[in-house]
DNA sequence: CATGAATGAGCATTCATTCAT
DNA sequence: AATGAATGAATGCTCATTCAT
């Protein structure tokens, strides 16, 4: 039935599998972008109403888009996921292998400090087997960045990535709770890659 | 017919400024003991009536001892902090100043694991200012043990308390979303301590 | 360019009094035809979206079609009243008068149990005052038939159209509520038949 | 914890296994009446909330008493239930054997004519096997009903239970589509019973 | 003081209906 | 004409909080 032009559809933003109208793609746009700002303001509990208020939608449009609110909390952290994978790959690619794991680590907690949602996605990023594709592309990139940095000598050759994500995810959650006077987070930071780095003669 | 003797108030279990008829006594502990279990399995959006019941006593009785449940979720952050703080001062006072922080570091996240509340707790102990005094008490524990383990050469003399406590919260906050793997907790904390130890030649 | 020959209204489908373009009277149609399996299956609480769906159709060409969910559902009593009425004066055309009212009884229960809306069909064609032209066509068609049963002899002279109808009414909606194990239902077809015969000489 | 003076439950009203304080079963008896009322108009599609409106009472209330709003419906239904088996009890120990059965079955048809409720109840008490006590109950006293009357020879030995069900429940929805003029539910009661009583010579 | 019944704002979700494309 | 996205009122249900008993 449909005469309507399609729109592919740039599924580096966690998008759904379908194509859609073009005002159908922008609502869902602002739709993610408002929930993403209340999520991460609020929290989880945060009211569909409001984010379809924020987002200049009505309450049923909302619900089309994500049939359930727990869906529309995925698609976030889907999207998260994609972003942080894609720093990932991008620094593996082109940083330099002895400084790309931890510059990665550094942009993400700073990102964290703002986005309540990076965190929950990093929550469910953990050490189990997580079923989500985005949130697996995720850890088979900071696999690459630890692997390089390892073979660059800048980590130790005995630390394996569950535990570098359980950091990860620690300092991330760390940092929504501590307003970081000014160098509060690179002085966590250093003791956290000190650790990582290959120890010395240690007497 | 006065079934009615006061009992002074023992402060230690963050308690309220006013003394209480003995059964009012008991009931406040039950309803702590209740709600330290239930808030530490569900998290803070668990039902006030589910910890009523859990109690043992009326919903009313809850909101007569803690008039919100913000305020009971308060108390029991007192709680915990004041057992905390214990632990640490305990530590300070017998252990091995080398070891001390690393064991109570190490405990912490332990308990963290299995009572979602120490974890609350922490989030709320962060770096910035914090008013309630068990808490303060309890970072001032930490700032003995961190002293004694720098003395002792344990750890770097640069590093700073707050630091401490983010990695803290963070490590714990971890725990939470990582069914840590049999050892998977023992490497973390392995890498943060590396870190915080002097380094040696560090080139 | 003209695709657009206007096509005569055939009545007997309960249609609209306007001529329409040959695709709409298409999709009219295919709409009409979901609406009665989806009604038959679920009862007129089946959601509006569930038969555009199953007719192939978006939603808005439904109410372009029924401006309202009820007019599509009066359109399709309407049907049904003409499907009945059909059968009925088919009997009375060519079936044994002794007997055809009798058959068109049976008929219609057995596809009540079948049809959710044939019952409610004929919740509408109750006793009173119908407005419904169809409705009032079937049961002209039923008096027909009762008057021929009277003159074979095979229903009491005394007994009126009314109670009739009541009683098809109520047996198609025992049908609906009753899972009629195997000849229930003609057992208590035979009571109401064996009621409506003439009685011999009961003392 | 209880100290208040608990209130021993009449059960023939369709009562929870609770025993309730006095105020709260004043509050149970209003909502009960008030969505029988309410049912009874407008079927079981009319909303929780017009029924505690009804009842004067909160929304919360109602949900306190009656966690679902199906398990409100089925308190109504085992209340009538468990009337209409009174009466029928009543009538099997009182009345005339060769007449019961038809006074039963004329004044349950009365009642239906004004509450849908009991139109609804009998639609469960359909022919299988309901599971409710309160049903069964009643089907075993239509059942007493029967036998009697089949021993004065009022009724055919023949008919069974589940015809006798099908036709009440028949009757019943019928006439709830039938604003019974005068004397249309006599006649079509007349029918009825006619065809349950035993047949002379019917040549 | 203790109790638990009552309250009602708040929430996720559905669905008939409207309207821009 | 057809489409399906948008709308928002309505619904069932939960839960912190209040108050009569």
């Amino acid at each position: 039935m449909p005469k309507d032009q399609r729109v592919p559809e740039q599924d580096a933003s966690g998008a759904p599998a379908r194509t859609l109208r073009a005002d159908a793609q922008r609502n869902r746009t602002r739709i993610l972008e408002a929930a993403e700002t209340v999520f991460a303001a609020k929290g989880p509990s945060a009211s569909t109403e409001e984010i379809a208020q924020k987002a200049g939608v009505g309450i049923g449009t909302v619900f089309r888009h994500f049939p359930t609110k727990e869906s529309l909390l995925k698609a976030i952290m889907h999207a998260v996921a994609v972003r942080l994978a894609e720093e990932a790959r991008a620094l593996a690619a082109e940083g330099d292998p002895a400084t790309a794991l931890f510059t990665f680590f550094t942009r993400t907690v700073e990102q964290a400090a703002e986005q309540k949602t990076v965190v929950d996605l990093l929550a469910q990023a953990g050490i189990p087997v997580t079923v989500a594709k985005p949130v697996l592309a995720l850890r088979e990139a900071v696999e690459v960045l630890v692997g390089k940095a390892q073979q660059a000598g800048a980590v130790r050759p005995d630390v394996r990535v569950p535990e570098i994500m359980a950091l990860l995810i620690g300092v991330c959650q760390a940092s929504l709770h501590t307003p970081w006077e000014p160098d509060l987070r690179a002085r966590t930071l250093a003791i956290v890659f000190a650790g990582l780095r290959p120890a010395c003669v240690t007497g």
